[in-house]
RNA sequence: GCGCUCAUAGCUCAAUUGGAUAGAGCGUUAGACUACGGAUCUAAAGGUUAGGGGUUCGACUCCCUUUGGGCGCACCA
């Protein structure tokens, strides 16, 4: 057990044998003078159960006092109980931890977590707008899986909506002659794509350009998306076609970026399992016609205010969204039965979203005790405050960003690097991520090519530089022999900060699960590697002549490299072996 | 019109979900160090938490209100 949650167990049972209860959290000192955390819970305490919160603190630390963890024990203020840990602890806490890792971590019960993030549309480059969803989603299952939760991840591609239809009408406007529009066609369809990649980068803006400008044009796309859902053989050829070039662009896009997905599944999957959701609606008699359109009531009676009713099919009997949502969660949940879902989305969708949940559970699509969460992040604003362009007025592509903050970061770069091109590439990626999950999940986010190109201050450079330097000297203590086993006494009070970092890391793990946001381990990494870095800078490790004391600097080195390790990893981030 | 959401240091963001004296990074200023890897380290200045009222031992956090942003509300996804 992690140390503080072990300080938090001795509480509670003393609160238990005094007449209390409480679910005790220590919490990190906001006032290092007078100790190294706090409980808070006398206040609490003392409107339950009648009592002067002094009072209540005064009997907690008489007990306390009975144990030897700590250096002092003070109560402050109306009752807050301020706890000094002693050397010792610290230091019997660290040899543990240097045995076992482990038990720094932070595990829950086993569930399966199903998490729905990418969002790529074919036909469509990423863009900046898909950067949060890969970074935080690929991250939250990096975290789920260290503590232990098994997760499915689905890419959940955009395949079968209107774009299909804008996208094969340009085409079809570019090459009239080719067989599949060609509805008394029935020979073989050629095997070749008739797209290449290149053409697929300007045939939508295109398209989407053309759509606006021309009804005509905007109805013609609006027939094939039609008839493709229904199945037309021509434009299933076609369409897959289509799928299959876009896909290698997005694959090799998520892949610089570090994220992965166990699925690569689209809405056009779900498409199969429409009707027999919409039979299930209707049979339970959900769902009615509303000016043309099949919609269903969402609104629960305890709401004061309306929810809009959710649109299921349009007038021309075409699939919506929120059809295409409905079908995926049935399909997940047949295929895969989930605990929990996990959607890693753009906050503007959150009513949408509300809505499908509803009808989820309110149809018993979903069981009352599956978990549905909408994990909405910041929409992405110019600094302006309004929603980000590049000076021309365009999106910024995911690549373009890569090589903008690339070339920043090539210039740091020392010369005797052999692959200078790919470290920069890593080291780009890895300033992008860090600066995307630095931000809390929710908030809304300006979006500055200029601060993802930073390389100081709270940035990765920083951390994975620091990083590298541990084992750098980690490494040159082995060449010199100089083997370290244990934490033997503690000297200064930096090192002392250093450790005190450390006993957060549960807590900090803890926080992120429940928060579903990274912020906190970003923030936390900083924290740690900065007090780190000021130990490093007054202290020289491996020329300390007290053995006794390199060799507990080496423990505490080690310990500190492999937890940013852990943490970096979770983010996304690998620490490479040289910078 | 209805609803959601946000407003914190010059800028970009935090604040353990109601806890003590609101913290970081950048920028600014002043410093440190024969470099165990200088992409380093330290310090200072910088705040009436948009304004006003309320709830209580205690409010950036909860409630009311004013102002000002962003977003969503039926056939796009």
């Amino acid at each position: 057990m992690s140390f503080i949650k072990l300080l938090e167990s001795e509480i509670s049972k003393i609160l238990v044998s005094l007449g209390y209860e409480d679910n005790v959290a220590l919490l990190v000192s906001n006032r290092p003078d007078l100790g190294d955390y706090q409980y808070n819970g006398c206040m609490k305490l003392s409107s339950i159960y009648k009592e002067k919160p002094i009072d209540i603190a005064n009997k907690i630390v008489e007990k306390l006092n009975q144990t030897n963890y700590f250096k002092s024990i003070n109560i402050a203020g109306p009752g807050f109980i301020n706890l000094s840990f002693s050397d010792e602890a610290l230091i019997e806490y660290m040899n543990e931890i240097f045995n076992n890792f482990e038990i720094n971590n932070y595990k829950v019960e086993k569930k399966l977590v199903f998490l729905d993030y990418g969002g790529a549309n074919i036909a469509k480059e990423l863009h900046v707008g898909h950067l949060r969803s890969a970074n935080i989603g690929e991250a939250l299952k990096r975290l789920l899986n260290n503590c232990g939760v098994k997760t499915i991840s689905d890419v959940h591609l955009g395949d079968w909506g209107t774009p299909m239809g804008l996208v094969m009408n340009e085409i079809k406007h570019m090459k009239p002659d080719l067989p599949y529009f060609d509805e008394n066609y029935d020979g073989v369809y050629p095997k070749e794509s008739p797209v290449t990649e290149s053409d697929l980068a300007y045939i939508y803006p295109m398209a989407s350009k053309k759509k606006k400008e021309s009804e005509t044009y905007a109805s013609e796309a609006r027939e094939l998306t039609q008839k493709l859902q229904n199945k037309d053989k021509g434009l299933i050829a076609l369409w897959k076609h289509i799928v299959n070039t876009s896909s290698i662009d997005i694959k090799r896009v998520y892949e610089d970026l570090g994220a992965s997905f166990d699925l690569w599944l689209g809405e056009s999957d779900a498409d199969p399992y429409i009707d027999e959701v919409l039979n299930l609606l209707d049979k339970k008699g959900l769902t009615y016609i509303s000016d043309g359109a099949l919609v269903m009531d969402v609104c629960e009676d305890e709401d004061k205010l309306e929810i809009p009713p959710i649109l299921l099919k349009k007038t021309d009997g075409s699939i919506l969204y929120a059809s295409t949502e409905m079908a995926t969660l049935y399909m997940r949940i047949k295929e895969y039965n989930p605990s929990e879902f996990w959607y890693i989305v753009d906050n503007r969708q959150e009513l949408h979203f509300k809505q499908v949940f509803r009808a989820a559970k309110k149809s018993g699509l979903v069981n009352e005790n599956v978990g549905l969460y909408f994990l909405g992040f910041g929409t992405m604003n110019g600094s302006d405050g309004k929603p980000f362009k590049t000076r021309d007025g365009g999106v910024m592509s995911l690549k373009s960003l890569i090589e903008l903050v690339k070339s920043e970061t090539i210039k740091k770069i020392n010369d005797n690097i052999t692959d200078k091109e790919a470290l920069a590439k890593d080291l780009a990626i890895a300033t992008i991520k860090y600066a995307d999950l630095l931000p809390n999940r929710s908030t809304d986010y300006i979006f500055d090519p200029i601060k993802f190109s930073d390389l100081n201050g709270k940035t990765a450079p920083y951390l994975l530089y620091s990083t590298v330097r541990m084992k750098s000297l980690l490494n040159k203590s082995l060449e010199e022999k100089i083997g370290y086993k244990k934490y033997n006494i503690l000297k200064t009070d930096l090192e002392r900060n250093v450790i005190l970092n450390l006993l957060e890391v549960p807590k900090v793990l803890e926080n992120s699960l429940n928060s579903k946001s990274l912020n906190e381990i970003a923030e936390y990494l900083y924290k740690l590697t900065n007090n780190y870095n000021n130990f490093y800078a007054s202290n020289k490790v491996l020329i300390e002549k007290d053995t006794k004391v390199r060799e507990s600097w080496l423990v505490l080195t080690e310990l500190v490299y492999k937890t940013n390790k852990m943490l970096l990893n979770i983010l996304g981030i690998t620490v490479p072996d040289k910078i």
